[in-house]
DNA sequence: TTGAGTGTGTTATATTGTAACAGTCACAGA
DNA sequence: TCTGTGACTGTTACAATATAACACACTCAA
């Protein structure tokens, strides 16, 4: 498991192991099932901290589930995103894993166009503004999708080196 | 054109006009060209402050354009996109005419999930708080999608009443 | 006149996402 | 024990969104 590297020193097992752990914990607490197939695409997408496709999961899944289609691969999203512990990246049709699923809730995605990769930040002053901003408006909020793109700390000290 | 009421009180022919106008503008200005397809896409996309899908543009395209194919279409939105005359509405995957395309640009979405209507605000504030918390990510922004859904005043009210 | 750039026509295909119905299993209530 | 209900999955088919690739036409300038 040599493929992910978030933070420069990163033990990537333990980003999974954590998110298996509370993904495991909350569905216990919350009376909701875990099943097999919604653990092993959880697993799947946090196997790296890039946003993954739906129908690159179901490639990756149909070694484990031969009977895996597409439906399979969007009813585990779904049940995942219902459930707080990944995301949607709109602006990627991906998903990547949420970092915070036990805490409250206002993502905010940063999105490297060199390496992919996805850093969710809670940012809650952003998401105070944001909320002014909207009611300014007169404007009741569902859900907020906030997502930056550009080129993270790393992959930009690299071009420089 | 009854279709679209945006503020209580509102001739949205003007929002049209005007916005044509500004984009037959800007084109001028900059030297690039707003042929009769891309003209008629950026109309059709203001019949209403909606966020319209790529292929229903198509369907509403054919009568004037016959050869219309879905290649027509999203040339025509690349190119609005790229001079700003447009903003893709990424939780919606469909596309809206931009109000400011004159002036600086960093856009907030209001989506309405009642009346599908999009507001866009410019929301300076937020938009330098965001800029702040990229930045002590040590993440340099190329653009930014803010997409925040609910229900709008208007549809609020309506409910209340 | 010729070559580059831009815009469009055309065909085919890739990618992303849902609908609808059937089968299985566990568990609760009669 | 029966039976029905809910939750999950299997399966087929399809809808919706988006792009690739190549051909043609037109303009402008070298
Ligand atoms: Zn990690
Ligand atoms: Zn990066
Ligand atoms: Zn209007
Ligand atoms: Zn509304």
């Amino acid at each position: 498991m040599t493929t992910a590297t978030f933070a420069p020193e990163h033990d990537h097992q333990q980003c999974v192991s954590k998110a298996l752990g509370t993904a495991e914990h909350l569905c216990l607490l919350r009376g909701v099932q875990l099943t097999p197939i919604r653990h092993q695409v959880l697993e799947l997408i946090w196997s790296s901290h890039k946003a993954v496709k739906a129908y690159d999961l179901l490639d990756l899944i149909k070694p484990l589930q031969q009977a895996a289609k597409p439906a399979t691969i969007y009813r585990a999203l779904d049940f995942l995103i219902e459930q707080g512990l990944i995301h949607r990246v709109e602006s990627l049709n991906a998903f990547v894993g949420c970092r915070c699923s036990d805490q409250q809730h206002e993502q905010l995605l940063l999105i490297c166009s060199q390496c992919q990769e996805v850093e969710e930040r809670s940012a809650a002053d952003v998401m105070k503004t944001l909320a002014q901003e909207a009611e300014q408006a007169g404007f009741v909020i569902h859900s907020k999708a906030v997502e930056i793109h550009g080129v993270c700390g790393k992959c930009a000290s690299k071009v420089q080196s």
